[in-house]
DNA sequence: ATGAAAGCGCTAACAT
DNA sequence: ATGTTAGCGCTTTCAT
């Protein structure tokens, strides 16, 4: 009976164009196989159609329908493509991506991990990211690590699974980890062929696409010597994160060699709060006017900005501040963040590209520092 | 000869705690087997260690490692347990997605769908979703639209690829697509099974979370009519996206039942540049002083801002302006925007739940307007 | 409790 | 040019 149900839905389906005409192919259904259909129906809502659904419909092979179907090299009769098409089209087929995965060997994504998606800096290093799968083709999976170490090498497991073709780390505290857990899954993932893709100066192992945090650091810390400040106050994140300590070693360098000296150095994590705290923390224990407060990327100095405010103390001539990365809400504070220009996109762009180009070797990144009214000239 | 070698290999890994007491199946591996092994040889770099390394590795059956390592319900001796436990941790296992996908049916991915992840409405919601599917175990795969219809409806197809649990759509010039490419995409998803969640007052047919603009917006327009404005200008998205239509006509209701009154609307899109262009035009055909700017997001409303500077005008008591949202960047302009607070990590998280929740409700998601500098009290 | 084997939907030799 | 068939890595009956 089964069979019975199963050729006579064949037949119901079956109105093709010149169906007449089909090959021998699609009657000749042997029994085997109408009764695997028939064990799982079709189209009963839930289930999609697979290509064996559209070979049928078409009346041809499944090898053909794959080949018009999912890019092949090797041609297809025209009138055979035709009928393929349109039954796919009719059916509503997809192809299903996890079953291509595992038969071809390898899926076509990129995985992504930020440590807030939220947060702009992460957010417009994910468009290019994303920018760039969209390119090739490729699908980004993202995943949220909360700063959280534990969590991170969690997702990075999980993440392994899906076999990505590259995996993209722009959470680390460390930017380059080297013992955590974290570490090990991902020298498990590169072991077996995975690429990975980190920020800032990394082993010899992993590409890394570098942002030149010293440099920028340093050309901010001349730039505000000579617009007359002398004592600044730098916020940043913990030791040991690197995109902090080469800011700031670079930012007290400029700034020294200008004349001017880094007297309190300020701790937290990258965050807006953590900023606000830092500064309140300082404003307690009493700020000269004229200081400068470096805020090691500007959602940290937007931070400390509202907490100079909520102080009653005035931005600019009384406290001056600046920031790095320029995300676009530095344009638009008052006044607007004295900052540096990091590429953002850019970066996250070229990540993508470290994943994917066989032969990668970075493109330059720019970083500009651009002054704005929150560090006025000090005339004195 | 290729026996021999796949042989000896087998024996070469094979110092198992107590390895003497190996069950037979290790030693009698068919030769079948041991044929197929050598013709796809394991462990050279690039190839993942599969559940058949693991569970030859271990002594056991392909069965027995798949239900220690992949949870199942089924009970298995601690012995056997232990020995994969560890076969699995020396080699480095994880288990392919792809191929757990295709063998269960059904794949742990939710598909989100955004117009431009750096736009913080749109990373808010993001990240609202990520941790929800954090909570699941899913993983989220990501996409951007930029706001382009054709590219739109390419990446659900894309994604309907891989027969994500979920698709949520944040991205839609009207939210709520009728006819466009787009909306045959997410029948044919949601025809087979597929649950697609968005944004708006949708169909009967898709779940959607709501935000009631209308009533906030229209609180807001009370709110602004109270403190004394009697003249508003709004600039919104085109007409047809929802959100923008429901946001001008509940502020148009609240601001006019106070005795106040929308003389131009301004339209671009949800851009930053989009309301500082509008903003310029508003300004160039001359724009009184106590007038009152209702950007219909803050993002809109911030690039207002940015034109009123520009052009030499004050914010606040020469121009006021107020926004929607309450993105984070809001309370750091100054004068901080006056606007209407939307739980937007809140509204992704409850997305995410619509797309996993069988008999999902949406939780309320109180609007709540929030009046700052920008908007100082009218004293006149 | 454990293993053999038949799938899952698709691709890619290998025939024809 | 088209079809057959043996995989891909995993899960899940069904025996034992």
């Amino acid at each position: 009976m089964a069979d019975i149900a199963a050729i006579t839905r064949v037949r119901d389906t079956g109105r093709l164009p010149g169906a007449g005409a089909a090959p021998q192919y699609a009657q000749g259904m042997s029994q085997q196989e109408s009764l695997s259909r028939a064990r799982q129906p079709r189209h009963s809502r839930g289930t999609a159609p697979t290509l064996h659904d559209v070979a049928r419909e078409a009346g041809v092979s499944l090898a053909t329908a794959s080949r018009v179907l999912n890019g092949s090299e090797r041609k297809v009769a025209e009138s055979f493509r035709e009928r393929v098409e349109q039954a796919a089209a009719e059916l509503g087929y997809t192809a299903n991506a996890s079953a291509q995965a595992t038969a071809r060997g390898s899926s076509p994504v990129i995985a992504l991990l930020v440590a807030d998606i939220a947060d702009p800096y992460f957010g417009l290093i994910a468009a290019g990211v994303a920018r760039g799968a969209d390119e090739q083709g490729l699908v980004v999976t993202i995943a949220i690590t909360e700063r959280d170490p534990a969590r991170e090498a969690r997702i990075v497991r999980a993440l392994r699974g899906q076999r990505p073709q590259g995996l993209i780390l722009a959470a680390s505290r460390t930017d380059e980890p080297t013992d955590s857990d974290t570490a090990r899954e991902l020298a498990e993932y590169a072991r077996f062929g995975g690429r990975v893709v980190t920020f800032g100066a990394g082993s010899a192992e992993n590409r890394h696409v570098e942002i030149d945090n010293r440099a920028g650091a340093a050309a901010l810390g001349r730039q505000m010597a000579s617009l007359g400040y002398r004592s600044a106050i730098a916020i940043g994140a913990a030791e040991g994160v690197l995109t902090s300590d080469e800011r700031l070693a670079g930012f007290r360098a400029g700034f020294e060699s200008g004349g001017g000296s880094v007297d309190r150095v300020l701790r937290g994590d990258f965050r807006r709060e953590s900023g606000a705290r830092a500064m309140s923390d300082a404003l307690a224990q009493g700020v000269e006017p004229g200081t400068l407060v470096f805020g090691m990327s500007d959602v940290v100095a937007i931070g400390a900005m509202a907490a100079i405010r909520d102080a009653g103390r005035e931005i600019g001539t009384d406290i001056a501040v600046c920031g790095f990365d320029d995300v676009p809400s530095s344009s638009d504070v008052s006044p607007a963040l004295t900052t540096v220009r990091v590429p953002l996109t850019e970066v996250g762009y070229q990540a993508f590209r470290a994943t994917v180009d066989a032969d990668w070797t970075q493109a330059p990144l720019p970083l500009e520092v651009t002054v704005r009214a929150s560090t006025p000239g000090l005339t004195r």
